[in-house]
DNA sequence: TTGTACGCGTTATCAT
DNA sequence: ATGATAACGCGTACAA
């Protein structure tokens, strides 16, 4: 007992307003039920002494908390922290509190920060899972624990889900690139295990068939992971390649990886985009900052988030609720690293 | 009362195992108080049932939540992320759950976010307050929550605070650029009224000054804000400066502003650092990133984090606490935007 | 309109 | 070693 804060709670106010403490519960959630002088006097008690509602009682009482939580892929990603900017608005809207949790690509983690979200009792866990197949998903819900995927898809109908077509992604960045006249093109991205990955190539390829051109003038450059880190280094094999065999564009499966791209190609003396056009996905606020702006496919991050909240918070509160997995639509958004 | 999840309470277990009640509270807290088959019954109770902990009954119980929370002026801000991992990180080393939150640089939302938390009874909050200075921040004091200032000062001493030697910076990268042989230099940065920058920029003109250079050769490029736009429209104010009279450095406030003149340079054709050398501050991960590698002042930021993370701690559990102002070093990190 | 009594799940004290 | 019981702060049904 380091040092008791002397917590004043209602039963303080009460004493101190000389009323009993159910008027002070009233005035707390049923004002109307008190007179306006009486309201007053419990009003000025509670400011005197500081009063501040202690949430772990009242959650205690409810059997649930008034918070939601998101556990996000990689706070380092702009992409996700945008998504959280929208769950937090969503929450506010709704008089949430919001717990946001960062697994790092690390599934212990995740596994880590769940179980303390449920023992937390939150209203319901959004979240980007390292790996949307695994069981410990099931496991969530099967507790009870209302759960929404974000940006990642689910087989099967389990969850709600929010995300965005990838493969129409790819297709829109490919279609840009065939447009301006791109004959040879490289993916840039990996790995393939991850589903938005596989989509955006397989977009890429489908839009490529559907120009007339040979599968093998779609190169695919994989890299481990997507980070500015692995881009550089997949800039630096797309360089190597001889001029007169090297693809004159790099559609890449996010920002990072471009920009990564982007920094290896203006290191090696190559001109953007005369001579290496890039797209790059998800159109992060340092896409359009880059040194050469980075023509890129924009998801509806914010509306992802607000969405997704809105999906949980129905889980969580509405008897009737019933799974619904949301697709938004991408956009190409075209800057300087493509248009000559 | 939509969907009553059965929540297993220690009741239920200890039904379930036929024992009491108070003995699953010690197989929980005391595992050695009891004895090994009783425990292992009892264990296999809870596994069945899907016993979990209600973290509000614990907190309400313990008078105080397993909690800290930090209050982030802009998630946006890779800085702030990275400062945030570095909290998380001590959190979970000490078992304490960690609420994120997110001003958004706005003091209403701030406000908002310390009400919440100390509705929830957190252990201590960390902060990196919209105004230091803000009387808002000793009434979070007064109540009793600890309050430990990230990474800006606050006069006087009535909260630890960990910050970074900004002022030092400051000149770390004007001698840098003196060193390379520049004579006409621009320090970009705004508003003044923000310590940080007013100290870089102080320690900008002292080192200035210590070399003997003319004041008037150290331009102020003022700007409104520090993000990658208001770099961006302080760089066109530097390119069009006649090239006679153009400084041929700017050393920026921070990197958004810097990667903001960056992209401008390189529209306008100019080459970097031939033509326009550039330092940014924080080295946040773009900066390594940017199509020329940016030199940058790197602040310890996880480790400001951690170290933020310790003092609330000591605050919340050592009753003879008492309040420092944790000042790290900052180190200049050269890379292709000051070196020919 | 106001006051009283009980229960939420957990933990710690005390008695067995 | 184990079991019974009170208390934490709040919300609410019910009694006055």
């Amino acid at each position: 007992m380091a040092r008791p804060p002397a917590s004043v709670s209602v039963k303080d106010v009460a004493a101190a307003a000389g009323v009993s403490l159910g008027t002070v519960s009233n005035v707390l959630n049923r004002p109307d039920r008190v007179t306006a002088s009486t309201r007053e006097r419990v009003e000025r008690a509670m400011a005197d002494l500081g009063f501040v509602r202690n949430e772990s009682a009242r959650s205690l009482r409810a059997g649930r908390t008034r918070a939601l939580a998101y556990v996000m892929l990689d706070a380092g990603n702009p992409f996700f922290t945008d998504v959280a900017q929208g769950i937090e608005q969503a929450a506010e809207d709704a008089g949430l509190s919001l717990f946001l949790c960062n697994s790092q690509g690390r599934a212990v983690r995740e596994a880590t920060h769940v179980d303390h979200l449920q023992a937390q009792r939150v209203q319901g866990i959004l979240m980007t899972p390292v790996d949307p197949e695994s069981a410990a998903l099931d496991a969530i819900a099967e507790r009870g624990t209302p759960l929404v995927i974000v940006d990642r898809i689910r087989k099967g109908e389990q969850f709600c889900s929010v995300a965005v077509d990838d493969i129409l992604g790819g297709r829109l960045a490919v279609e840009h690139l065939i447009d301006r006249g791109h004959q040879r093109v490289a993916f840039v991205g990996g790995p393939l295990s991850i589903g938005q990955v596989a989509d955006r190539y397989q977009g890429a390829q489908e839009a490529w068939a559907a120009a007339g051109f040979a599968p093998e003038d779609l190169t695919l450059i994989a890299v481990e992971s997507l980070t500015v880190a692995a881009g550089r280094s997949a800039g630096e094999r797309l360089t190597g390649i001889p001029s007169g065999r090297r693809p004159t564009a790099a559609f890449c499966a996010n920002d990072l990886v471009a920009l990564g791209i982007l920094q290896q190609a203006t290191t090696a003396g190559l001109r953007v985009p005369e001579q290496l056009a890039i797209v790059g996905y998800d159109d992060i606020e340092f896409a359009a900052a880059a040194a050469v702006p980075l023509t890129s496919v924009r998801q509806p991050r914010q509306e992802l988030g607000r969405v997704a909240s809105e999906l949980v918070i129905d889980e969580a509160t509405n008897i009737h609720h019933h799974h619904q997995q949301v697709v938004f639509t991408p956009e190409l958004v075209a800057r300087a690293s493509t248009l000559a």
